[in-house]
DNA sequence: GGATATCTGTAACGATCGCTACAAATATGC
DNA sequence: GCATATTTGTAGCGATCGTTACAGATATCC
Protein backbone atom coordinates (compact mmCIF):
# COMPACT_ATOMS: atom_id res chain seq x y z
CA UNK A 1 0.00 0.00 0.00
CA UNK A 2 1.13 3.49 -0.93
CA UNK A 3 2.92 5.79 2.16
CA UNK A 4 1.51 9.11 3.06
CA UNK A 5 -1.86 10.79 3.98
CA UNK A 6 -4.58 8.83 2.69
CA UNK A 7 -6.74 10.44 -0.08
CA UNK A 8 -10.09 11.88 1.58
CA UNK A 9 -12.43 11.87 -1.56
CA UNK A 10 -13.85 9.53 -3.73
CA UNK A 11 -12.15 10.21 -7.09
CA UNK A 12 -14.85 8.88 -9.05
CA UNK A 13 -17.65 10.75 -6.80
CA UNK A 14 -15.71 13.47 -7.21
CA UNK A 15 -15.80 13.46 -10.90
CA UNK A 16 -19.37 12.91 -11.11
CA UNK A 17 -19.44 16.33 -9.13
CA UNK A 18 -17.34 18.20 -11.77
CA UNK A 19 -19.30 16.38 -14.75
CA UNK A 20 -22.62 17.89 -13.80
CA UNK A 21 -21.25 21.54 -13.47
CA UNK A 22 -19.13 21.18 -16.76
CA UNK A 23 -22.36 19.56 -18.13
CA UNK A 24 -23.95 22.44 -17.28
CA UNK A 25 -22.35 25.18 -17.30
CA UNK A 26 -19.42 24.57 -19.98
CA UNK A 27 -15.79 24.19 -19.77
CA UNK A 28 -15.30 28.30 -19.47
CA UNK A 29 -18.48 28.82 -18.24
CA UNK A 30 -17.25 26.60 -14.61
CA UNK A 31 -14.29 28.07 -12.58
CA UNK A 32 -12.86 26.38 -10.02
CA UNK A 33 -14.68 27.75 -7.02
CA UNK A 34 -17.83 26.50 -8.69
CA UNK A 35 -15.47 22.91 -9.49
CA UNK A 36 -14.17 22.91 -5.96
CA UNK A 37 -17.53 23.95 -4.00
CA UNK A 38 -19.37 20.69 -6.29
CA UNK A 39 -17.06 18.51 -5.74
CA UNK A 40 -16.76 19.07 -1.40
CA UNK A 41 -12.55 19.46 -1.74
CA UNK A 42 -10.32 22.24 -1.67
CA UNK A 43 -7.63 23.51 -4.93
CA UNK A 44 -4.88 21.85 -3.60
CA UNK A 45 -6.14 18.37 -3.45
CA UNK A 46 -7.50 19.27 -6.42
CA UNK A 47 -4.32 19.85 -8.40
CA UNK A 48 -2.77 17.30 -6.82
CA UNK A 49 -5.14 14.68 -7.97
CA UNK A 50 -6.32 16.20 -11.86
CA UNK A 51 -2.85 18.06 -12.84
CA UNK A 52 -5.16 21.23 -13.87
CA UNK A 53 -8.95 22.78 -14.91
CA UNK A 54 -7.84 20.92 -18.69
CA UNK A 55 -6.85 18.02 -16.60
CA UNK A 56 -9.75 17.05 -14.81
CA UNK A 57 -11.76 18.11 -17.92
CA UNK A 58 -10.17 15.87 -19.84
CA UNK A 59 -10.81 12.67 -16.96
CA UNK A 60 -14.14 13.92 -16.30
CA UNK A 61 -14.53 13.22 -20.68
CA UNK A 62 -12.91 9.81 -19.83
CA UNK A 63 -15.64 9.00 -17.38
CA UNK A 64 -18.13 9.91 -19.57
CA UNK A 65 -17.38 8.00 -22.53
CA UNK A 66 -17.42 4.67 -19.94
CA UNK A 67 -20.42 5.65 -19.11
CA UNK A 68 -21.65 6.01 -22.91
CA UNK A 69 -19.43 3.01 -24.48
CA UNK A 70 -22.32 0.65 -22.79
CA UNK A 71 -24.97 2.67 -24.75
CA UNK A 72 -22.92 2.74 -28.05
CA UNK A 73 -21.77 -1.36 -27.86
CA UNK A 74 -25.87 -1.92 -27.55
CA UNK A 75 -26.56 0.50 -30.42
CA UNK A 76 -24.10 -1.60 -32.55
CA UNK A 77 -25.18 -4.59 -31.64
CA UNK A 78 -28.67 -4.42 -33.19
CA UNK A 79 -29.11 -6.98 -36.21
CA UNK A 80 -30.18 -4.71 -38.69
CA UNK A 81 -28.99 -0.98 -39.91
CA UNK A 82 -32.32 -0.42 -39.33
CA UNK A 83 -32.55 -1.54 -36.22
CA UNK A 84 -28.76 0.19 -35.28
CA UNK A 85 -30.49 3.84 -36.27
CA UNK A 86 -33.43 3.35 -34.25
CA UNK A 87 -31.86 2.36 -31.27
CA UNK A 88 -29.43 5.14 -31.32
CA UNK A 89 -31.71 7.97 -32.11
CA UNK A 90 -34.31 6.84 -29.70
CA UNK A 91 -31.65 6.45 -27.16
CA UNK A 92 -30.01 9.65 -27.84
CA UNK A 93 -33.42 11.25 -27.30
CA UNK A 94 -34.04 9.70 -24.09
CA UNK A 95 -30.94 10.35 -22.90
CA UNK A 96 -30.40 14.25 -23.48
CA UNK A 97 -33.85 14.67 -22.01
CA UNK A 98 -33.70 15.21 -18.23
CA UNK A 99 -35.37 12.55 -17.29
CA UNK A 100 -34.11 11.58 -14.15
CA UNK A 101 -32.60 14.85 -12.65
CA UNK A 102 -29.70 12.99 -12.48
CA UNK A 103 -27.80 14.41 -15.15
CA UNK A 104 -28.56 18.30 -16.61
CA UNK A 105 -30.05 18.30 -20.31
CA UNK A 106 -27.76 17.75 -23.19
CA UNK A 107 -24.95 15.91 -23.82
CA UNK A 108 -21.02 17.05 -22.19
CA UNK A 109 -19.71 16.63 -25.82
CA UNK A 110 -22.05 19.44 -26.78
CA UNK A 111 -22.79 21.60 -24.31
CA UNK A 112 -19.28 21.08 -23.01
CA UNK A 113 -18.06 23.94 -24.82
CA UNK A 114 -18.32 24.04 -28.92
CA UNK A 115 -16.91 27.44 -29.05
CA UNK A 116 -14.04 29.06 -26.77
CA UNK A 117 -11.00 31.77 -25.91
CA UNK A 118 -8.82 28.83 -27.35
CA UNK A 119 -9.41 25.70 -29.56
CA UNK A 120 -8.51 23.14 -27.14
CA UNK A 121 -11.68 21.99 -25.60
CA UNK A 122 -13.89 22.59 -28.51
CA UNK A 123 -11.33 19.78 -30.76
CA UNK A 124 -10.68 17.71 -27.58
CA UNK A 125 -14.97 17.22 -28.06
CA UNK A 126 -15.14 16.79 -31.55
CA UNK A 127 -12.87 14.01 -31.52
CA UNK A 128 -14.82 12.56 -28.96
CA UNK A 129 -18.13 13.18 -31.33
CA UNK A 130 -15.76 11.82 -34.23
CA UNK A 131 -14.94 9.31 -32.32
CA UNK A 132 -18.94 7.81 -32.17
CA UNK A 133 -19.68 8.93 -35.55
CA UNK A 134 -16.81 6.61 -36.29
CA UNK A 135 -18.68 3.50 -34.59
CA UNK A 136 -21.25 4.28 -36.89
CA UNK A 137 -19.71 4.38 -40.11
CA UNK A 138 -17.67 1.19 -39.41
CA UNK A 139 -21.09 -0.57 -38.10
CA UNK A 140 -22.91 0.59 -41.57
CA UNK A 141 -19.46 -0.52 -43.53
CA UNK A 142 -19.67 -4.01 -42.20
CA UNK A 143 -23.63 -4.13 -43.11
CA UNK A 144 -23.05 -2.98 -46.93
CA UNK A 145 -20.60 -5.67 -47.08
CA UNK A 146 -22.99 -8.31 -45.90
CA UNK A 147 -25.76 -6.87 -47.91
CA UNK A 148 -27.85 -5.54 -45.04
CA UNK A 149 -26.67 -2.12 -46.54
CA UNK A 150 -27.64 -1.42 -50.57
CA UNK A 151 -23.84 -1.21 -52.40
CA UNK A 152 -25.26 2.49 -53.63
CA UNK A 153 -25.35 3.54 -50.11
CA UNK A 154 -23.13 5.99 -48.75
CA UNK A 155 -21.90 4.29 -45.06
CA UNK A 156 -20.10 7.95 -44.06
CA UNK A 157 -22.78 9.67 -44.90
CA UNK A 158 -25.42 7.80 -42.89
CA UNK A 159 -23.05 7.99 -39.89
CA UNK A 160 -22.93 11.71 -40.36
CA UNK A 161 -26.54 12.27 -40.76
CA UNK A 162 -27.29 10.41 -37.39
CA UNK A 163 -24.18 12.06 -35.54
CA UNK A 164 -26.12 15.37 -37.21
CA UNK A 165 -29.44 14.09 -35.77
CA UNK A 166 -28.14 13.21 -32.92
CA UNK A 167 -25.92 16.81 -31.85
CA UNK A 168 -29.28 19.05 -33.16
CA UNK A 169 -31.32 16.71 -30.47
CA UNK A 170 -28.63 17.88 -27.67
CA UNK A 171 -28.85 21.47 -28.64
CA UNK A 172 -32.44 21.19 -28.75
CA UNK A 173 -32.38 19.33 -25.11
CA UNK A 174 -30.51 22.20 -23.64
CA UNK A 175 -33.34 24.37 -24.60
CA UNK A 176 -34.89 22.23 -22.66
CA UNK A 177 -37.41 20.52 -25.25
CA UNK A 178 -39.37 17.36 -23.57
CA UNK A 179 -38.60 13.92 -24.37
CA UNK A 180 -41.87 13.59 -26.27
CA UNK A 181 -41.14 16.31 -28.99
CA UNK A 182 -37.80 14.92 -29.26
CA UNK A 183 -38.73 11.68 -29.61
CA UNK A 184 -41.10 12.86 -32.25
CA UNK A 185 -37.97 14.29 -33.98
CA UNK A 186 -36.24 10.88 -33.89
CA UNK A 187 -39.60 9.23 -35.13
CA UNK A 188 -39.65 11.54 -38.40
CA UNK A 189 -35.90 10.78 -38.98
CA UNK A 190 -36.33 7.29 -39.09
CA UNK A 191 -39.88 6.91 -40.83
CA UNK A 192 -38.57 6.47 -44.18
CA UNK A 193 -35.01 4.90 -43.13
CA UNK A 194 -35.42 0.65 -44.18
CA UNK A 195 -36.55 2.70 -47.68
CA UNK A 196 -33.61 5.16 -47.83
CA UNK A 197 -30.84 2.49 -47.27
CA UNK A 198 -32.30 -0.29 -49.64
CA UNK A 199 -31.90 2.30 -52.48
CA UNK A 200 -29.55 4.30 -51.05
CA UNK A 201 -29.47 8.38 -50.71
CA UNK A 202 -29.57 9.97 -54.34
CA UNK A 203 -26.49 11.43 -54.55
CA UNK A 204 -27.90 13.77 -58.03
CA UNK A 205 -29.69 15.65 -55.84
CA UNK A 206 -26.85 17.27 -54.00
CA UNK A 207 -25.68 18.97 -56.87
CA UNK A 208 -29.24 20.74 -57.36
CA UNK A 209 -29.00 24.67 -56.37
CA UNK A 210 -29.79 25.28 -52.62
CA UNK B 1 -27.76 67.61 -35.86
CA UNK B 2 -26.34 66.14 -32.46
CA UNK B 3 -24.19 68.14 -30.19
CA UNK B 4 -20.67 67.25 -28.49
CA UNK B 5 -17.65 65.24 -30.18
CA UNK B 6 -18.96 62.85 -33.00
CA UNK B 7 -18.29 58.62 -32.76
CA UNK B 8 -14.78 57.97 -34.67
CA UNK B 9 -16.11 54.76 -36.16
CA UNK B 10 -18.81 53.22 -37.64
CA UNK B 11 -21.59 51.26 -35.50
CA UNK B 12 -22.23 48.65 -38.20
CA UNK B 13 -18.49 47.84 -38.63
CA UNK B 14 -17.65 47.76 -35.27
CA UNK B 15 -21.00 45.32 -34.50
CA UNK B 16 -19.47 43.38 -37.41
CA UNK B 17 -16.17 42.81 -36.10
CA UNK B 18 -17.76 42.01 -32.46
CA UNK B 19 -20.26 39.67 -34.24
CA UNK B 20 -16.80 37.07 -35.42
CA UNK B 21 -15.36 37.56 -32.44
CA UNK B 22 -18.44 36.44 -30.46
CA UNK B 23 -19.11 34.02 -33.19
CA UNK B 24 -15.44 32.43 -33.16
CA UNK B 25 -15.18 32.17 -29.12
CA UNK B 26 -18.26 32.33 -27.60
CA UNK B 27 -20.15 34.85 -25.26
CA UNK B 28 -18.11 33.72 -22.34
CA UNK B 29 -14.69 33.11 -24.59
CA UNK B 30 -14.58 36.53 -25.83
CA UNK B 31 -13.06 39.16 -23.30
CA UNK B 32 -13.41 42.90 -23.71
CA UNK B 33 -10.21 43.15 -24.76
CA UNK B 34 -10.50 40.63 -27.32
CA UNK B 35 -13.55 42.75 -28.46
CA UNK B 36 -12.01 45.84 -28.39
CA UNK B 37 -9.09 44.86 -30.09
CA UNK B 38 -11.24 43.57 -33.49
CA UNK B 39 -13.52 46.60 -33.08
CA UNK B 40 -10.49 48.86 -32.94
CA UNK B 41 -11.54 50.79 -30.30
CA UNK B 42 -11.15 51.43 -26.64
CA UNK B 43 -13.62 50.09 -23.75
CA UNK B 44 -15.18 53.48 -23.03
CA UNK B 45 -16.21 54.04 -26.53
CA UNK B 46 -17.53 50.61 -26.08
CA UNK B 47 -19.84 50.96 -22.93
CA UNK B 48 -20.67 54.75 -24.23
CA UNK B 49 -22.71 52.89 -27.42
CA UNK B 50 -23.32 49.26 -26.29
CA UNK B 51 -23.98 49.83 -22.07
CA UNK B 52 -22.25 46.64 -21.65
CA UNK B 53 -20.88 43.05 -22.91
CA UNK B 54 -24.45 41.23 -22.83
CA UNK B 55 -25.73 44.70 -24.43
CA UNK B 56 -23.52 44.48 -27.47
CA UNK B 57 -24.01 40.88 -27.73
CA UNK B 58 -27.73 41.96 -27.98
CA UNK B 59 -27.09 44.35 -30.78
CA UNK B 60 -24.39 42.00 -32.41
CA UNK B 61 -27.41 39.02 -31.97
CA UNK B 62 -30.15 41.53 -33.67
CA UNK B 63 -27.58 42.30 -36.56
CA UNK B 64 -27.46 38.82 -36.96
CA UNK B 65 -31.18 38.32 -37.20
CA UNK B 66 -31.59 40.82 -39.57
CA UNK B 67 -28.88 39.23 -42.00
CA UNK B 68 -30.61 36.21 -41.50
CA UNK B 69 -34.01 37.72 -42.41
CA UNK B 70 -33.56 37.72 -46.37
CA UNK B 71 -32.95 34.24 -46.12
CA UNK B 72 -35.66 33.22 -44.16
CA UNK B 73 -38.29 35.02 -45.92
CA UNK B 74 -36.83 33.74 -49.47
CA UNK B 75 -37.30 30.39 -47.80
CA UNK B 76 -40.52 30.41 -46.78
CA UNK B 77 -41.71 32.15 -49.96
CA UNK B 78 -41.06 28.51 -51.47
CA UNK B 79 -44.23 26.86 -52.94
CA UNK B 80 -44.23 24.04 -51.19
CA UNK B 81 -43.34 22.88 -47.98
CA UNK B 82 -40.94 20.41 -50.02
CA UNK B 83 -39.15 23.36 -51.56
CA UNK B 84 -39.08 24.96 -48.31
CA UNK B 85 -37.41 21.86 -46.58
CA UNK B 86 -35.22 21.95 -49.78
CA UNK B 87 -34.27 25.31 -49.44
CA UNK B 88 -33.93 25.45 -45.72
CA UNK B 89 -31.58 22.84 -45.45
CA UNK B 90 -29.54 23.24 -48.41
CA UNK B 91 -28.96 26.86 -47.48
CA UNK B 92 -27.94 26.46 -43.77
CA UNK B 93 -25.65 23.88 -45.10
CA UNK B 94 -24.18 26.52 -47.31
CA UNK B 95 -24.42 29.06 -44.91
CA UNK B 96 -22.64 27.14 -42.01
CA UNK B 97 -20.03 25.86 -43.81
CA UNK B 98 -17.23 28.21 -44.06
CA UNK B 99 -17.23 29.01 -47.81
CA UNK B 100 -16.35 32.92 -48.32
CA UNK B 101 -13.98 33.25 -45.09
CA UNK B 102 -16.27 36.10 -43.98
CA UNK B 103 -17.55 34.76 -41.32
CA UNK B 104 -16.49 32.19 -38.99
CA UNK B 105 -17.87 28.02 -39.75
CA UNK B 106 -21.27 27.18 -37.58
CA UNK B 107 -23.84 29.72 -36.15
CA UNK B 108 -23.85 32.28 -33.85
CA UNK B 109 -27.09 31.26 -32.16
CA UNK B 110 -25.56 28.05 -31.49
CA UNK B 111 -21.66 28.63 -31.08
CA UNK B 112 -22.46 31.83 -29.24
CA UNK B 113 -23.12 30.01 -26.09
CA UNK B 114 -25.27 26.41 -25.56
CA UNK B 115 -24.15 26.84 -21.84
CA UNK B 116 -22.40 29.02 -19.41
CA UNK B 117 -21.64 30.42 -15.89
CA UNK B 118 -25.13 32.23 -15.85
CA UNK B 119 -28.21 31.36 -18.20
CA UNK B 120 -29.18 34.55 -19.86
CA UNK B 121 -27.07 34.33 -23.07
CA UNK B 122 -27.90 30.38 -23.42
CA UNK B 123 -31.87 31.72 -22.60
CA UNK B 124 -31.55 34.34 -25.51
CA UNK B 125 -30.15 32.69 -28.07
CA UNK B 126 -32.87 29.43 -27.59
CA UNK B 127 -35.26 32.06 -28.16
CA UNK B 128 -34.41 33.34 -31.17
CA UNK B 129 -33.69 29.87 -32.39
CA UNK B 130 -37.15 29.10 -31.31
CA UNK B 131 -38.48 32.29 -33.16
CA UNK B 132 -36.80 30.72 -36.54
CA UNK B 133 -38.73 27.06 -35.61
CA UNK B 134 -42.04 29.33 -34.79
CA UNK B 135 -41.83 30.84 -38.78
CA UNK B 136 -41.41 27.06 -40.52
CA UNK B 137 -44.15 26.05 -38.14
CA UNK B 138 -46.47 29.04 -39.11
CA UNK B 139 -45.96 28.17 -43.10
CA UNK B 140 -46.18 23.98 -42.29
CA UNK B 141 -49.75 24.90 -40.46
CA UNK B 142 -50.38 27.24 -43.58
CA UNK B 143 -49.90 24.92 -46.11
CA UNK B 144 -51.65 21.86 -44.20
CA UNK B 145 -55.07 23.98 -44.34
CA UNK B 146 -53.89 24.57 -47.90
CA UNK B 147 -53.61 21.04 -48.68
CA UNK B 148 -49.97 21.20 -49.29
CA UNK B 149 -49.67 18.75 -46.21
CA UNK B 150 -51.71 16.11 -45.28
CA UNK B 151 -54.16 16.54 -42.34
CA UNK B 152 -52.54 13.83 -40.31
CA UNK B 153 -49.10 15.52 -40.47
CA UNK B 154 -47.77 17.43 -37.45
CA UNK B 155 -46.27 20.83 -38.41
CA UNK B 156 -44.60 21.59 -35.33
CA UNK B 157 -43.32 18.21 -35.26
CA UNK B 158 -41.81 18.93 -39.05
CA UNK B 159 -40.89 22.51 -38.02
CA UNK B 160 -38.66 20.84 -35.15
CA UNK B 161 -37.36 18.17 -37.38
CA UNK B 162 -35.67 21.10 -39.55
CA UNK B 163 -34.44 22.82 -36.78
CA UNK B 164 -32.78 19.71 -35.17
CA UNK B 165 -31.23 19.08 -38.33
CA UNK B 166 -30.15 22.92 -39.00
CA UNK B 167 -28.72 22.56 -34.81
CA UNK B 168 -26.70 19.59 -36.05
CA UNK B 169 -25.09 21.19 -39.13
CA UNK B 170 -23.82 23.78 -36.92
CA UNK B 171 -22.77 21.58 -34.57
CA UNK B 172 -20.81 19.42 -37.29
CA UNK B 173 -19.63 22.57 -39.56
CA UNK B 174 -17.68 23.82 -36.25
CA UNK B 175 -15.63 21.24 -35.96
CA UNK B 176 -14.84 21.94 -39.79
CA UNK B 177 -17.03 19.46 -41.59
CA UNK B 178 -17.08 20.78 -45.20
CA UNK B 179 -19.57 22.14 -47.30
CA UNK B 180 -20.03 18.80 -49.59
CA UNK B 181 -20.03 16.63 -46.47
CA UNK B 182 -22.69 18.72 -44.69
CA UNK B 183 -25.02 18.86 -48.03
CA UNK B 184 -24.73 15.05 -48.60
CA UNK B 185 -26.49 14.91 -44.82
CA UNK B 186 -29.18 17.56 -45.86
CA UNK B 187 -29.81 15.34 -48.84
CA UNK B 188 -30.56 12.58 -46.80
CA UNK B 189 -32.51 14.18 -44.52
CA UNK B 190 -34.45 15.73 -47.61
CA UNK B 191 -34.34 12.08 -49.40
CA UNK B 192 -37.86 11.02 -48.54
CA UNK B 193 -39.28 14.13 -47.38
CA UNK B 194 -42.17 14.09 -49.93
CA UNK B 195 -43.07 10.99 -49.11
CA UNK B 196 -43.39 11.51 -45.31
CA UNK B 197 -45.65 14.56 -45.38
CA UNK B 198 -47.93 12.91 -47.28
CA UNK B 199 -48.45 10.16 -45.45
CA UNK B 200 -47.54 11.73 -42.07
CA UNK B 201 -45.36 10.55 -39.51
CA UNK B 202 -46.40 7.56 -37.77
CA UNK B 203 -47.25 8.25 -34.21
CA UNK B 204 -47.42 5.01 -32.82
CA UNK B 205 -43.64 4.21 -33.18
CA UNK B 206 -42.92 7.02 -30.47
CA UNK B 207 -44.33 4.84 -28.20
CA UNK B 208 -42.00 1.69 -29.18
CA UNK B 209 -39.43 1.47 -26.81
CA UNK B 210 -35.83 3.02 -27.00
C1' DG C 1 9.10 6.07 17.68
C1' DG C 2 11.31 8.59 14.37
C1' DA C 3 11.91 9.28 9.22
C1' DT C 4 9.48 9.72 5.13
C1' DA C 5 5.65 10.56 2.04
C1' DT C 6 1.29 12.20 0.77
C1' DC C 7 -2.93 14.78 1.49
C1' DT C 8 -5.33 18.68 3.81
C1' DG C 9 -6.90 23.59 4.67
C1' DT C 10 -5.54 28.44 4.73
C1' DA C 11 -4.14 32.06 2.39
C1' DA C 12 -2.51 34.32 -1.18
C1' DC C 13 -0.10 34.77 -5.80
C1' DG C 14 0.05 37.35 -10.56
C1' DA C 15 -3.03 37.83 -14.38
C1' DT C 16 -7.08 38.90 -16.30
C1' DC C 17 -11.94 39.83 -15.93
C1' DG C 18 -15.82 43.46 -16.93
C1' DC C 19 -16.11 48.10 -16.19
C1' DT C 20 -15.39 53.23 -15.19
C1' DA C 21 -13.24 57.98 -13.42
C1' DC C 22 -11.11 61.50 -15.46
C1' DA C 23 -9.35 64.97 -18.37
C1' DA C 24 -8.20 66.17 -23.10
C1' DA C 25 -10.35 66.55 -27.68
C1' DT C 26 -13.94 67.96 -30.84
C1' DA C 27 -18.31 68.91 -32.33
C1' DT C 28 -22.80 72.30 -32.01
C1' DG C 29 -25.75 76.40 -30.18
C1' DC C 30 -25.71 81.09 -29.46
C1' DG D 1 -15.58 83.31 -28.57
C1' DC D 2 -17.71 80.94 -25.05
C1' DA D 3 -20.74 77.54 -22.91
C1' DT D 4 -22.51 73.02 -23.58
C1' DA D 5 -22.51 68.24 -24.97
C1' DT D 6 -20.53 64.08 -26.36
C1' DT D 7 -16.50 61.01 -27.55
C1' DT D 8 -11.78 59.87 -26.94
C1' DG D 9 -7.51 57.68 -24.78
C1' DT D 10 -5.17 56.66 -20.49
C1' DA D 11 -5.05 54.51 -16.54
C1' DG D 12 -6.81 51.96 -13.09
C1' DC D 13 -10.84 50.17 -10.24
C1' DG D 14 -12.51 45.89 -7.31
C1' DA D 15 -13.52 41.15 -8.28
C1' DT D 16 -12.51 36.89 -9.82
C1' DC D 17 -9.74 33.88 -12.62
C1' DG D 18 -6.57 29.48 -12.46
C1' DT D 19 -2.94 28.18 -9.67
C1' DT D 20 0.37 27.39 -5.86
C1' DA D 21 3.45 28.06 -1.27
C1' DC D 22 3.26 26.58 3.00
C1' DA D 23 2.57 24.34 7.28
C1' DG D 24 -0.13 21.09 9.84
C1' DA D 25 -2.31 16.46 9.70
C1' DT D 26 -2.13 11.54 8.86
C1' DA D 27 -0.71 7.51 6.84
C1' DT D 28 3.34 3.71 5.95
C1' DC D 29 8.28 2.03 6.48
C1' DC D 30 11.79 0.39 9.40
Amino acid sequence: MRTGRPRCFCKEEALDKAMTVFWRQGYEGASLSDLTRAMGINPPSLYACFGSKEGLFKAVLERYDQRRDAFMAQVLAAPTVAEVAQAYLMGVAAFVADTGARNPPGCLMVQGGLSGSDKDIPEMLARHRAEKEAMLRARFEQARKSGDLAKTSDPAALARYLMVMANGLCVQAAAGASEKELKEVAVIALANWPAMVAAGPKKARAKEPA
